[in-house]
RNA sequence: GGGCGCUUAGCUCAGUUGGGAGAGCAUCGCCCUUACAAGGCGAGGGUCACAAGUUCAAGUCUUGUAGCGCCCA
């Protein structure tokens, strides 16, 4: 083995093993009794890996590799989603370099073109998954727009339809003025920015008083249908019912009373614009007020408003109205005010919310069942604590647009005849048979929210509407695994058509991870450039090119100075490569329960150390075996039986961890394994096992068992360093296995638990560490040889120090060890006590006394507020008589091994100081 | 305004029925000892945000306060 861990060549070579070996498949294990499935959350195909998905598809895969090894019959799900808008973005903005748009191509002729840009260049995220070592069955890659996949979003929407749960409705949805679509919530994001609120003057019909209104969107005064105020507010009791003279309009609207309004707010008093406010519309609903839609599709002013305003851009009319209001003196003040603006994340336009021709999925039928789910049990959030929050959503939810103006897509099967008629058909041939001969129909032009066809995905790449075997065996899924952050938009409306068409919850776990956040808890995002690439912590990546990667292509270039100087200053030397299996260590270790991740590039420095820990390591044991043929029969002695059992704490610790989704812990208990009872102990250990003839064949076997089955326990989270540590070393240890991925996870064998060897080990351990603990603290070279004598022993002591003197000798570094009497008089010497023994290490040339009287007074302080804390427990007798026998007995015993230890420092401090 | 969550070492975080405060990184000291300097050995560092309560016993349970964050309105 090379000296040097180097990631880049074992992880190419063992991408392709895996995958042409078929070893992702999920047809292997049909006949095993158990099944463990899971879709991938199907990215979004113009996408490429970023963190988030890093992380959860690492999760996945630890998932997903475990239970191949654990002999379940696994489908891990591939595939990728059709991004509506994202997706004929991109190839529009293609189109624009030739000066061309969508229209001059045509629906078909466009659609075409992202067919062919998606051949060509929708790999991106997949040929990413593959470097990362997802262990997908990629024979089985889905897309959404699928031929099957879409036949069964269809089949789901004239279902829907036929039953009255999807409908065609005139509501106010979120509407982008650039793209002239629909877009769902999670498309719009709101920030805070700087505006005004504008406080104007509304005369009130029949008399010389105004009303003044606050707003923060003046020139939706032109779309007015009412001013409210709350009905407890004493201030406009004799207004109420009255009317005013909208401004501008010659309109005259009436002052309502509505709970929905702020006395606090601004004046108390507000304007009602239905058509332009989501709030506004809850209270035209509730007062049938007039809802007047005063702008176009591209938030012009349109021909419902006086002709001065007409075509005037939202942004030029406000500043009309405005200057309008003012010379009629109509403008109480204007005050500065920061609000919440909603931006478009495709456009960055302001949303606006639009009155338009939608189809809606009724909802409520379908919600009902999906919290019952998760209420009866059937589902299971995992941290739980989410199905509070799904509750939440569930009980409060609205009817959901599908509707969106696009080309790309799945089309609507829905047509129109002349008079406007609706026919909802399999094809047109269907819809004209329901129309009659003769009656010319046109298809809605519209197409469906991407989110509807992902709802399906949990069973439609699984085949239905057809009963294909796949969907007998892998439906349910056993867990999904996804962000909080869409939860609404996708968790649960899988559930909801799960439930509804595929006869059952889509999966059985639900478990949420966090949201990966940069180093100061900052949400990663293009704009702040702050996004670190997946793919640049495993290959690093230069400053300059960092630098290059964080600034172009931004929609806010003015930003680009102070990213270069952020970047600069946190990555001054770029990032160095860390390797894949060093990234999956990083995410599994940070996959616990918590919302956010910080990520920490040190933590991957830190990983990427074990993975060369594990391969020096692994390094030893090969030199150590050499070509000798292992007798897996060989008695062992206690250190192997020590590593043994320690081993099988770990099996057991990682099973539960496993269980319960934490991964966390799961990799920290191998790290905390591999790296500390393996490495810094048993290797050591095994030096002068090795030497010994008459332990040698024991070590050595039990050298390889061990690394063998540390390199299965840690495959499905560092995949490619211990396969190729396993091709290494699989003919010593004997090893049928053809590959690591297909051996088998190793179980807990409770015959091998030996507690006699840990507590003589551990024994073993206070003695080497008291001595180390002198030599450190006296600044005495690792490597110098010390003379050690050994008083007040009992008979295990005894027996423990003839057993294991060897090993006394080499890793304490010691001369000899030699022992006195009780009363025999010891040299002045440096002490410390394993159990009630003395270890003493003379002073003589080596050591100075004022260190040791100092180092005996820090060890005699610690000991002291032990015996405090103790003995005052154990003096109150609320304590003695509440307290459980067992606990009361533990404090005892800890009092009394304390004092013990006192007296006989204190004795030594006394000798010491006396010289 | 409604809901959820967080506050533990300088930093990032574990801490699972309440029973002697932990890890990694960073810091300091000694070492290039034949697996590993991407390393070894040792050390320092915490009123577990604050306050009250329950309990023999609270980082852990209850209530309140402060600060921070997210979602919804």
């Amino acid at each position: 083995m090379e000296k040097t861990y180097s990631p880049e060549q074992i992880e190419e070579k063992y991408r392709d093993v895996w995958e042409q070996g078929d070893f992702f498949s999920s047809k292997s294990g049909g006949s095993s009794q158990n099944v463990f499935s899971i879709v991938l959350p199907p990215p979004n195909v113009t996408g490429s890996l970023h963190m988030g998905h890093a992380f959860q598809h690492t999760i996945m895969d630890v998932l997903t590799r475990y239970h191949r090894a654990i002999g379940d019959q696994t489908l891990w799900q591939p595939g990728t989603d059709h991004a509506g808008i994202a997706t004929q973005m991109v190839v529009e903005r293609q189109l624009a370099r030739e000066n061309k748009t969508r229209h001059d191509l045509g629906r078909e002729n466009f659609i075409e073109k992202i067919w062919d840009w998606k051949s060509k260049s929708g790999g991106t995220i997949t040929s990413q998954m593959r470097r990362l070592g997802a262990s997908v069955d990629w024979q089985r890659e889905r897309f959404t727009m699928d031929k099957e996949l879409s036949d069964a979003v269809q089949k789901v929407f004239i279902d829907l339809y036929n039953e009255g749960l999807i409908y065609r409705g005139k509501r106010l949805v979120n509407w982008d003025p650039v793209l002239l679509t629909a877009v769902s919530d999670l498309e719009v994001i709101s920030t805070e920015e700087n505006g005004s609120l504008w406080h104007l003057r509304y005369p009130i019909a029949g008399s010389n008083e105004v009303l003044i209104v606050a707003t923060t969107r003046p020139e939706t005064m032109l779309g007015d249908s009412a001013v409210a105020v709350h009905p407890d507010d004493v201030r406009y009791q004799h207004l109420i019912g009255g009317k005013v003279n909208l401004p501008l309009t010659n309109r005259q609207i009436p002052i309502i009373t509505d709970e929905y309004v702020d006395m606090e707010f601004g004046t108390g008093c507000v304007k009602i614009t239905p058509a332009h406010d989501f709030n506004d519309y809850e209270v035209g609903l509730r007062h049938n007020l007039e809802i007047i839609n005063v702008f176009t599709g591209d938030a012009k002013i349109n021909d419902l408003a006086p002709k001065d305003y007409q075509n005037l851009d939202r942004f030029e009319a406000r500043k009309q109205v405005v200057m309008d209001l003012e010379k009629l003196d109509l403008i109480e003040r204007i005050d500065p005010h920061t609000l919440m603006v909603p931006r478009g994340d495709r456009t960055n336009s302001v949303i606006e919310p639009y009155m338009t021709d939608q189809w809606f999925v009724k909802i409520k039928p379908l919600a009902e069942p999906a919290i019952d789910a998760v209420k009866n049990g059937d589902i299971r959030f995992v941290p739980s604590n989410w199905e509070k929050t799904y509750y939440n959503w569930m009980e409060n939810i609205e009817d959901w647009c599908i509707s969106r103006q696009i080309w790309w897509g799945h089309r609507i099967p829905a047509w129109y005849d002349e008079t406007g008629k609706l026919y909802v058909a399999n094809s047109l041939d269907e819809a004209q048979k329901q129309a009659g001969k003769g009656v010319k129909l046109t298809q809605d032009e519209d197409v469906l929210d991407t989110w509807f066809s992902s709802a399906l995905w949990p069973f439609s790449t699984l085949g239905w509407p057809e009963k294909t075997p796949e969907l007998a065996r892998f439906y349910p899924t056993s867990v999904l695994v996804t962000g909080f952050d869409i939860i609404f938009f996708w968790v649960a409306r899988m559930i909801m058509f799960g439930l509804k068409f595929a006869g059952d919850v889509p999966f059985k776990d639900i478990y949420i991870t966090g949201l990966i956040k940069d180093g100061h808890g900052q949400k990663m995002s293009k704009s702040k450039g702050n996004v670190l690439d997946p793919i640049d912590l495993i290959d690093g990546i230069s400053l300059e090119d960092l630098l290059e990667k964080r600034t172009q292509g931004m929609m806010q270039p003015e930003l680009a100075t102070k990213i270069k100087k952020q970047t600069e200053k946190e990555f001054s030397d770029g990032i160095p490569s860390f390797g894949t299996d060093a990234l999956r260590f990083t995410f599994t270790a940070l996959a616990s329960f918590g919302r956010d991740i910080k990520f920490d590039l040190k933590r991957v420095e830190g990983y990427r150390n074990f993975c060369n820990k594990l391969w020096n390591g692994s390094r030893f044991v090969l030199m150590k075996l050499g070509n000798d043929s292992i007798d897996f029969e060989a008695d062992i002695s206690t250190p192997d039986k020590w590593i043994l059992s320690r081993l099988q704490h770990t099996k057991k610790t990682v099973e539960k961890h496993l269980a319960d989704y934490r991964l966390d812990l799961m990799s920290l208990t191998l790290y905390e394994f591999v790296w500390h009872d393996y490495c810094d102990w048993y290797l050591e250990l095994s030096k002068p096992l090795l030497d010994n003839e008459k332990t040698k064949s024991g070590c050595q076997a039990t050298l390889i068992k061990v690394l063998s089955e540390i390199l299965t326990l840690l495959h499905p989270v560092i995949p490619f360093i211990t396969e190729e540590i396993f091709e290494q070393c699989r003919n010593l240890a004997n090893d049928k296995s053809e590959r690591l991925i297909a051996k088998p996870f190793p179980v807990v064998d409770e015959a091998l638990y030996c507690a006699s060897a840990e507590s003589e080990i551990s024994w073993l351990q206070d003695f080497i560490l008291g001595i180390r603990q002198v030599r450190g603290e006296m600044n005495i070279a690792p490597g110098k040889l010390l003379p050690c004598f050994t008083q007040n022993l009992c008979t295990q002591d005894e027996k423990f120090i003839s057993n294991n003197l060897s090993i006394l000798l080499t890793l304490g570094k010691l001369e000899n060890i030699t022992q006195l009497e009780k009363n025999e008089s010891a040299p002045e010497s440096a002490t410390t006590l394993v159990g009630e023994m003395k270890v003493l290490i003379p002073l003589a040339g080596l050591i100075d006394k004022n260190q040791e009287i100092s180092r005996l007074n820090k060890e005699i302080q610690k000991l002291s507020s032990q015996q405090q804390q103790f003995s005052g427990k154990l003096s109150n007798e609320k304590f003695i008589t509440a307290a459980p026998a067992a606990v009361v007995e533990k404090e005892r015993q800890k009092l009394a091994s304390v004092e013990q230890a006192l007296d006989d420092l204190k004795l030594q401090l006394d000798k010491i100081s006396a010289l």
